[in-house]
DNA sequence: AGAGTGATCGGCT
DNA sequence: GCCGATCACTCTC
């Protein structure tokens, strides 16, 4: 599907908005849409994280290492991480060249590629729940280490694009990340407000005993 | 509530 | 080099 006129200022936007302070850009991915390997979702949950400023919880917080390389170089680029043996995760590198934050997509709503998406995840039983946390995201849309550092405003196997029309603040929420105990509750975790494919994971709180 | 899975990285030797 | 703690998770029980 072709770019309609007008979209390319738009993406020009979204690209100066992610090389800029890492909370907006954060705020600005929801509602983009997110395209790869057949499957097109919007994106409707965040988390922003910090790289070497503070954020113990980044993955470039002790430094430049060969997995992360990518989140020291500019915004909009994707850094792509396997985890627990089994999942991929994607990020949006955001900011300046040596900041190393970045924004990882945690939800999004199929809104293209249905069958292809369920395809992938045989073992989702609702369409809502196709990409409804950072691995089944990535899963749904077929990423793995192959989208590592791949540019997603250009015309690559994973292009990223503003939304069609704009999120209204007043439908952004905003609470802290999930997974992450750190010492500041920083309310850094973004989504859609009443969508029903946000995530259902909670930051950890300690169990009460029955 | 717990199992499953493997890359990563600091710390050691 | 090697060891082992860790991990921004998902699924099934």
């Amino acid at each position: 599907m072709g770019l309609v006129p007008g979209d390319h200022a738009a993406v020009a936007e979204l690209a100066e908005l992610l090389g800029g302070p890492l909370l907006p850009a954060a705020r600005g991915l929801l509602g983009c849409s997110l395209h790869a390997g057949g499957v097109t979702v919007r994106i409707t949950e965040v988390e922003a994280y910090a790289g070497m400023a503070g954020d113990p919880a980044s993955h470039a917080h002790r430094g430049r290492t060969p997995r992360n390389a990518v989140m020291f170089g500019p915004a909009g680029y994707t850094y792509v991480y396997f985890t627990y043996g089994m999942h991929w995760c994607m990020n949006v590198v955001t900011g300046a060249e040596g900041e190393a934050s970045a924004v990882l997509l945690r939800a999004g709503e199929v809104v293209d590629g249905l069958a292809v998406a369920r395809a992938r995840r045989p073992a989702v039983r609702r369409d809502v729940d196709l990409a409804r946390g950072p691995a089944r995201l990535c899963s749904a849309l077929g990423i793995d280490r192959t989208a590592y550092g791949g540019y997603l405003l250009g015309d690559g196997p994973v292009r990223l694009r503003p939304p069609v029309r704009p999120v209204p603040t007043a439908a952004v929420a905003a609470g802290p990340r999930v997974g992450v105990t750190g010492a500041h509750d920083l309310p850094w975790r973004f989504w859609l407000a009443d969508d029903p494919t946000v995530s259902a994971y909670r930051r950890h709180v300690p169990r009460i005993r029955p």
